[in-house]
DNA sequence: TCTTGTGAACTCGTTCACAGCA
DNA sequence: TGCTGTGAACGAGTTCACAAGA
């Protein structure tokens, strides 16, 4: 069978997939119909035999002295992943991350749908983004509800994250994205991943500094 | 002495340094004056042993049979991160995401100055975002040399962001963070940090559906 | 007695090297 | 011959358990 092994996907690995998933996306538009391990890799930025191995999770979906056929291996991702039908999200917090967000293009075509756009300042209710219509927190219950939402984003401030994922979690929300820069306290069952965007910064400016040290030492160290 | 070892510090470690100081920043509001390794670390979502390791890197900090002091722990990890002076930054990019971040207030208070904000659009050039006017982007090289800038953010299209890329490094940039969703390619001792907000959403939802799938297995082994 | 600091054990993920197969 | 698939070696990071010390 080419079905999937009953091994458990790391979740690194589950992340590499969905980028070896946008690079096939843009192989296939250029047309392309076969791709090596070792193009996929530099183009995903990971190591070949790295990708080879999270590719492996699926079971063997290559063709040995070959390579990977772009469709086939596209699909098989896709269905990995779960993309093959949208998801319907709702995001709570429209200022200006949560506009980006939910106004990115991206997300619909990696299979999701923001069905709900909320946000608790009544001036921001009605604004259209990306094609939905901000409606008020108050509604949070309501949408949850009609649609079966499961994943949920937070981009509200800080102070009032932890009372909006209380309502979103008790509302049913079982997946959530925090872009807000508190530690959500959640029940078991419930999955947060934390995301915060001025950590990568001061880690960066961290490496950053280190590197002009060295410098500086080699100056000191040189005649 | 109390000097940080000669130890090399790992990343995921420095990433979780940023967090401990952002809930530092909160106690003191606060007025607190002491914290446990305990309190501390669930308020950042860690495992304390993890904290308590994590500080050690920074040699010994606490008191024993007491806890941390936090003015002093703060002190100490502002220093440790590079904080004290604000680092200089450009940000070329300025459609939602980009715009975001540049008015994001918090980078402000992290110590990171954004001297640049670039954008290719004529008609973005002249906004002011986060007190600071959009510049066309054939002014990146001159912005970074009149500011010895070495830290970026790239916020651009996918299709442009290599050149970006190239023309940044060029001009003397040794660090940037990537929210295009391409793997960039860079010469040696230029650091890339590659963020890519929809690859967070994928993975939450595989684990949303594994749990789905779960969820159906006991349902249907349930008489 | 309480909490920190840290070596040691362990787990997880990555890299390597080569067997397997078109 | 060439590239995939994968067990094995390696290394990094996390957790544990306890010694050290206020």
């Amino acid at each position: 069978m080419s079905e999937p092994r009953n091994r458990v996907i790391p979740e690194t690995t589950v992340a590499r997939l969905a980028v070896y998933l946008r690079v096939l996306n843009g192989l296939a538009e250029s047309g392309r119909t076969s791709v090596s391990s070792g193009e996929l890799a530099s183009a995903a930025g990971v190591n070949p035999a790295g990708l080879r191995k999270d590719l492996s999770y699926l079971g063997p979906c290559g063709v040995r002295g070959v390579g990977y056929a772009v469709p086939a291996l596209r699909e098989r991702l896709a269905r990995a992943l779960g993309v093959e039908q949208a998801r319907s999200c709702v995001l709570v917090g429209m200022g200006n991350l949560g506009s980006a967000l939910a106004g990115y293009a991206g997300f619909g075509s990696r299979g999701f749908s923001f069905v709900g756009l909320l946000d608790a300042d009544p001036t921001r209710v009605g604004d259209v983004v990306g094609g939905t219509a901000v409606r008020p927190v108050d509604d949070l219950e309501d949408v949850v509800a009609a649609h079966g939402v499961t994943i949920a984003v937070v981009t509200t401030p800080a102070a009032v994250a932890q009372a909006v994922c209380d309502r979103l979690v008790a509302a049913g929300v079982r997946s959530i994205v925090n872009f807000a820069p508190v530690a959500l306290v959640v029940p078991g069952g419930v999955d947060v991943r934390q995301v915060d965007l001025s950590v990568e910064l001061q880690v960066l400016a961290f490496l950053d500094r280190q590197k002009g040290v060295d410098v500086q030492t080699e100056q000191v160290a040189l005649p």
